[in-house]
DNA sequence: AGATTTTCTCTCGATATCAAGAGATCGGTC
DNA sequence: GACCGATCTCTTGATATCGAGAGAAAATCT
């Protein structure tokens, strides 16, 4: 251990209050939730310079990694991003009125809606990924690349549980 | 690698549709916070036993950590909780409607006030955190223990800096 | 002392989200 | 071929949060 951060006073604290209960858990899942929350506070900033918001970004790319010319339901939409079916119409409507994305009706199911990513929206997308990576991989440049792997690969197996359920 | 999880097949996605990024800062990143995600869902299900939401425990865990008879302004309570004043005084309201704080007066500053737990209060919240734990601990239990420690100082030092800055 | 700036909590208006349900269509079954 | 549950999107009402600012008291400066 080099210097001492939050999660370490956090957990100094409780050892001190609840001595009776082990709170080593909180050492790695506290500092998962704080780093996630960095994270969101990061990638805001990056899209920022490109005049999107984080959930615009989130609707975009998934779009994007559908492949050109694709289109998916909003149903597709909100499973992939884990919102509800009233945020995802609310979201299209404001992308769409900003000309990011196209609703067309679904040919082979007439209660059903396709979302297609257009022209400008896809240059959108693209660069605001690019931005985002940039970043990211300075964030992740202080750990060593083997132990990139390594964290990957923990953290895989803590995911999967959550995936698979 | 043992078995693909979603952030795979999310990799493996952008990098057919973007063979130019090196996407390879997901493999962390994105794990991160969708485990983070799927925690807050953990939490909000070990709290709802309790009649907790995940925001009162946030408060009351900040009250509870400061020791036994300690008061803490709402102004403290808010840099702890990353929530904005107008938020914290919305919660303060609550959490004392349903007697689990009280409000006094700061006997050294009369434009301020101490948030004091009750002792509903620390009941409510010892067990709720004493449940938490449990289950975070059943999460981690698929990593083996000197991997967690691994993880815990990696993460570490992925936090740092923005706890710095 | 008086004046100015800072600090502290609370109020208010706007907004994004969720939960529940409506309306329409689809797919399978009798 | 007509029903009937399942599925899909959208609407509506409620709610928690944020951002900006008000009012009061404290700290600082001249």
């Amino acid at each position: 251990m080099t210097e001492p951060d939050e999660v370490d006073r956090l957990v100094a604290a409780w050892r001190t209050e609840r001595p009776d209960l082990d709170v080593a858990p909180l050492e790695v899942l506290s500092r998962v939730s704080r780093l996630a929350r960095h994270l969101d506070l990061a990638r805001r900033q990056a899209f920022a310079t490109h005049d999107l918001e984080a959930w615009e970004f989130d609707v975009l790319a998934a779009l994007r990694r559908a492949g050109p010319g694709a289109a998916l339901s909003p149903g597709t939409l909100l499973t992939q991003t884990l919102v509800t079916s009233g945020t995802m119409t609310n979201r299209i409507d404001r992308l769409a009125a900003r000309g990011l994305v196209e609703r067309e009706p679904d040919p082979s199911d007439r209660r059903g809606v396709l979302v297609r990513l257009t022209e400008p929206g896809r240059r959108t997308v693209d660069s605001a990924l690019t931005d985002l990576l940039e970043r990211e991989h300075g964030i992740l440049e202080i750990v060593r690349p083997e132990d990139r792997v390594k964290l990957a690969n923990l953290l895989r197996d803590l995911v999967r549980p959550f995936d698979n359920a």
